[in-house]
DNA sequence: AGAACCACCTGGCAGC
DNA sequence: TGCTGCCAGGTGGTTC
């Protein structure tokens, strides 16, 4: 579900009422996410000081001093604030109690989300192998023109590679390919460096874009205070087959890369 | 090392 | 109405 943006959107709605407060108790409904939920996970919170909540690519850290937690929302994960009497649904797997009532839930109906614990935020394996942010100086063209270099994969898979850049999932994949105007499926090695100069602009700019619009969102996403978030930011060709370019007019085409749907337009992508 | 594919899980929807 | 098949925002792991 969530890419980049809606996880930002969430870090920051929920750090507010949450920096600074106590851990009070923490129920798990059900620990089978992607990974099982510790077991030990109220035993090494409770009664800790919430110091900040920083991401890192799209994993949450919930910074507890000499303990982190960690949270990923996968595909269908959302965290908001419910009151003490809001029953829990079939797929409200973990509540973290805070001072004065604060409940923040975790509501994740596919489970490939996870919750998690370590002693270091840079040194977790799920952590150490990710690639740069994308909205920092480090991702620059120059980066981009070397993880090119000698890749026969399509570029469309290259930017969605972890290991390439964090944060850019499906939806934004397509729509930076656009505005930059490549074609998902062109071969990385063939792109020339004012290429990646236009597809590293439009990664950041997409990116921006979405986080000032609070998030893009479709089926499962709901802000952290509850309301549902924003159906369909205006994407240019993402989920638009066979519908018009905003730009040029050309039937907006779908193809298939990785077992993922990608979507172009064939003439204002070369 | 890189690339292709599979795995995890539920829900919504189109088509019959 | 009900069944079946397909699709969905992620990403680690396995295999070649």
């Amino acid at each position: 579900m969530p890419e980049l943006p809606e996880v930002e959107t969430t870090r920051r709605g929920i750090l507010p009422a949450l920096q600074g407060q106590t851990l009070q108790s923490i129920i798990v409904r059900n620990p089978r996410l992607r990974w099982p939920v510790p077991a030990d996970l109220e035993a090494q919170l409770a009664g800790k000081r919430l110091l900040d909540v920083r991401r890192r690519g799209k994993y949450l850290l919930f910074d507890f001093g000499d303990v982190i937690q960690l949270v990923h929302l996968g595909m269908s994960g959302s965290l908001r604030f419910v009151g003490s009497d809001e029953p829990a649904l079939l797929h409200d797997h973990v509540d973290w109690r805070f001072d004065a009532d604060t409940i923040l839930r975790l509501r994740d109906p596919r489970r490939f989300g996870a919750v998690l614990l370590t002693h270091d935020g840079s040194s977790h394996p799920l952590l150490a192998q990710l690639g740069p942010e994308p909205l920092t100086a480090e991702f620059d063209t120059a980066y981009l023109y070397s993880r090119c270099r000698g890749r026969g994969a399509a570029i469309k898979q290259v930017i969605m590679d972890a290991h390439t850049v964090v944060g850019v999932g499906n939806i934004y994949a397509s729509e930076s390919l656009f505005h930059a105007g490549i074609r998902p499926a062109t071969a990385a090695r063939r792109l020339t460096r004012p290429a990646c100069a236009r597809l590293v602009d439009a990664i950041k700019r997409v990116l921006e874009a979405a986080i000032a619009a609070g998030g893009s969102s479709l089926r499962d996403y709901v802000h952290s205070s509850g309301e549902l978030g924003y159906f369909q930011l205006a994407t240019r060709v993402y989920d638009r087959e066979g519908m018009p370019c905003k730009v040029c007019g050309t039937p907006i085409r779908r193809i298939v890369q990785g077992q993922r749907a990608s979507f172009y337009c064939p003439v204002c992508q070369r």
